[in-house]
DNA sequence: CCGTATTTGTTCGTATGTATT
DNA sequence: CAATACATACGAACAAATACG
């Protein structure tokens, strides 16, 4: 076997007691001086072992107090397909948190008026530089940040009478109703488009996670299209993968246990 | 200002030269020692930048040759909602791969017969330990590993007369037909369940993808079921973050272009 | 095929800074 | 203030992989 190097050798060591239990998540490791006499390893190799398990996700260190074994988070199951009333701003997943007993908010939304640049233009296929109403939003779950919403909607539904869209306030009876009784556009489908990337340096402050690309981010772009199958509004929210779960229902599917 | 590294500026001086496309994708960097020079560093100060850029997944270096900027690789969209004929095994994302101009393959399944664990058997709600007929399956794009299939059936079903299923022989029309005319049993609709997670030792291998965690895989955990509501059949897919994006069209969508 | 130069990988040592207790 | 623990940064030596004549 072997030729593997030393540091690799301890790393996979740690890994196995920690996923055998042998250390509780949130427990604290033995310090690095420790390691280096138990594994008879310059502290310099422990910590490359350690740096490992850090950018994988399973151990956090912290100056001063020691390297801790990863919570393991609850994750939040988002359901992607809700149909709720609203499928706006009232908060697509209260059923889901309401079902999850989780405590689910959304913040009221920051507006801008920008314009388009090449991947939102191509997304509501409308022409590059033109006018578009953004609507950000921030998703808490039980305290935590969980996810970020920035909705474009083409400037073309302000001027044909959905003022709405460009005040910060919430629109509680649901955009898309909102949208249904002001213009007469209904979303009647959507596509989803998803990757897993790292997080960059907004993300990791805003969702409180290590820079390390430890842990990833899930993006989902969702343009939603009207009766007329033409494009509504393009939503991009950003999941931290590590306390979301994404679940589409499609067809008959009888209701989670 | 300050207050930052030296190695993180090391990095994000590297980042961003990149970004701005002073290197093309698989460019060689200045080697190690000069790159000490340039910035005043040490070596393993260097060294830890480079590391830093490696696991975020923009570069990416090789031992005796030197460090390269991250190929970009142009991603496979995957449409998860295809109603192929098949929507099994003779390649569901065959149409994808026809309009996107790529060539896609699906191994011949590996056949095995097991015991389900705790998730299999929640999944297709049948008891822990009762056997199971799982279908291993790879995919290629354009010659490239991108994702891995595994297909849980309950045994029941091969007792009921579908014997294929237990043969290592591709199910030509289709899986979903097979059992449509076999058991009379119709996948009407399933539940997609999304996480974005580190790769493990085997996936890092079969992606060719570095181990440290820089690339993420994608997991599908799909639950189909019968007409009657009772789960059919348990797909666990696992694709590469950096060569796939999945796509998910609900209702009326128009096609894309 | 062999030997050499180049480049990254591994491992050690040491010193000092910073955060926490 | 002192002790502890991780973070940063330097230097050095050798190993392993690769490229080239």
């Amino acid at each position: 076997m072997g030729a593997q190097p030393l540091w690799r050798e301890i790393a996979e060591d740690l890994q196995q007691q920690i996923e055998r239990g042998e250390w509780r998540p949130g427990a604290l490791l033995p310090p690095e001086v420790e390691l280096r006499a138990r594994y008879n390893a310059s502290r310099n190799t422990v910590r490359d072992a350690l740096k490992w398990l850090s950018t994988r996700g399973l151990v956090q260190s912290r100056a001063g107090r020691g390297t801790f074994v990863a919570e393991t988070v609850d994750p939040f199951v988002v359901t992607m397909t809700a149909t709720g009333p609203g499928g706006g701003e009232t908060d697509p997943y209260l059923e889901d948190s309401r079902l999850q007993g989780r405590d689910s908010t959304l913040t009221t939304p920051r507006v801008e008026i920008q314009k388009a640049d090449a991947d939102v233009a191509a997304g509501l296929r409308i022409g590059e530089g033109e006018l578009v109403v953004l609507r950000h939003q921030q998703r808490m779950v039980d305290g935590r940040p969980c996810s970020l919403h920035t909705t474009f909607y083409p400037h073309r539904l302000v001027e044909e009478g959905a003022e709405r869209l460009r005040v910060a306030d919430p629109i509680r009876e649901g955009v898309s109703r909102y949208l249904d009784e002001t213009l007469d556009l209904r979303e009647t489908g959507f596509r989803d488009r998803l990757i897993a990337r790292p997080p960059n340096k907004i993300e990791s402050m805003f969702f409180r996670i290590p820079d390390d690309g430890s842990i990833s981010m899930i993006g989902v772009t969702r343009v939603g299209f009207d009766q007329h199958g033409r494009p509504l509004r393009l939503i991009v929210t950003v999941y931290a993968a590590d306390r979301n779960h994404l679940v589409y229902d499609i067809g008959q599917v009888p209701p989670a246990t």
